[in-house]
DNA sequence: AGCTTTATCTTTACGATGTAAAGATAAAGC
DNA sequence: GCTTTATCTTTACATCGTAAAGATAAAGCT
């Protein structure tokens, strides 16, 4: 770890020390000192590592930093959750599953097939913008575990999702199992589109595009610009 | 770490750790001992970096293997590279080079515009598949230094001849600076479309819909399927 | 040539991390 | 009311990045 990121961390670190002590043994000022058993320790946990995460960044998330926060010892969370990758994968699962509901509430919109596709990828890129810790957990970690049934299912409901809303506009049945090569290149075509879109943009390497665009041009107008072109690919009738 | 990360590990770390106590105290076996002073150790260094890398995944890239891996103390590669951002900046340098090589020379190849943009992606698709690890590196990595001249000079040249590939058969002139809306698009959607199918297919997000393809459907497959039907929307005169 | 300076590499040390194991505490079950 | 189990803490260890001081050899200088 960086000497910049560790005096980054150190500040919470302190004063969530601080205040876990003063909760546990200063019951003489009158705060009701902390339970023994927190009760619902397994989601308080996941809550602050989401908070860790977005405000801390991926390489801020530990095990001991998400304690801390939580202000429980640094070996509680191994038994909610067995470890980090656990912990990591538990996150991503309601990362996944958020992600699931706002595309599902864009594709509702009323409007032409490709206003609803438009309306989707930019729910998309707006979801990965407002999050962008938790998209980086979902999408760029190593360290997920996809046999556990939680992240497994989320990020299942997501790809169907997706695949649904892109063959649904395609000539031809939609077989559960069997896909046509040209449905196959128009689900890969999307999601490669929006999601390396996102990763660009969320290592900011389109800044330099939208430097040397006219003036005005935001990223979620260059998406638009991007995707014009593309869509219109589609069959007459869609 | 995961401890079957750790048990992974371990394994050179014993070999490597023997073959350099041997090198350097039984001179009586006949073998050179090791000097005191390597000679070439940056560049030692950044080759074992690169081993270890392919070898364990970006997870086990840590200094102190780097500096197993090459036979010299845990605490050598700091004078040459600082600390790790330094070592794992440069390597993503030497890795950016190489690829900027591998895209020269897609797009050199005799051919209509088309077949030249065709041969591009699947050189940027397959440096990727060839070297995942570098990939990762390079494109999925935090920490990495762009102030660092190597690393800023590499990367911007990639990115410069990805402009320039796809703005050279753009209408209008190609400035220097100023891009139309269009240009930009056109831009951005080449580099998402490549940059998001290679992630895709790095992380085994693809695996299902190859799966479910027609039979014999390869990446590579799904790649020309997935161009095929967007490069067509360039001007006629490409 | 011999001495000094500098670059290179090693050793030692420290705080951080993940994780295992054992102890403490309170809830649940009987 | 006692025992069992679940939950949380404490302690411990190997690993990591990094800093600092020591050792060694090359380079430079007089």
């Amino acid at each position: 770890m960086t000497k910049i990121e560790q005096a980054r961390l150190s500040r919470h670190r302190t004063t969530t020390a601080a205040a876990r002590t003063r909760s546990r043994r200063a019951v003489s000022a009158g705060e009701p000192a902390a339970p023994y058993h927190h009760g619902a320790l397994r989601d308080a946990l996941l809550e602050a590592a989401e908070r860790v995460l977005e405000r801390d960044g991926l390489a801020g998330l530990t095990l001991r930093a998400v304690a801390r926060e939580a202000g429980v010892s640094h070996a509680a969370p191994t038994h909610h959750f067995g470890d980090l990758t656990g912990l990591v994968s538990e996150l991503a699962a309601i990362g996944f599953t958020r992600f699931n509901a706002a595309m599902k509430a864009a594709g509702e919109q009323p409007g032409t097939p490709i206003e609803r596709a438009m309306a989707r990828a930019r729910a998309y890129v707006a979801y990965a913008q407002a999050n962008p810790g938790m998209y980086g957990l979902m999408f760029r970690t190593e360290r997920l575990d996809y046999s556990r049934p939680a992240l497994h299912e989320a990020a299942e409901a997501s790809f169907a999702g997706l695949a649904g809303s892109v063959a649904a506009r395609s000539e031809g049945p939609v077989g559960d199992e069997e896909l046509s090569l040209d449905q196959s290149a128009a689900i890969a075509r999307a999601w490669s589109l929006v999601h390396g879109y996102t990763m660009l943009l969320l290592d900011g390497r389109l800044a330099d595009i939208l430097r040397r665009s006219p003036p005005g041009t935001t990223a979620e107008k260059l998406l638009e610009a991007m995707l014009r072109a593309t869509v219109p690919k589609l069959p007459p009738g869609a």
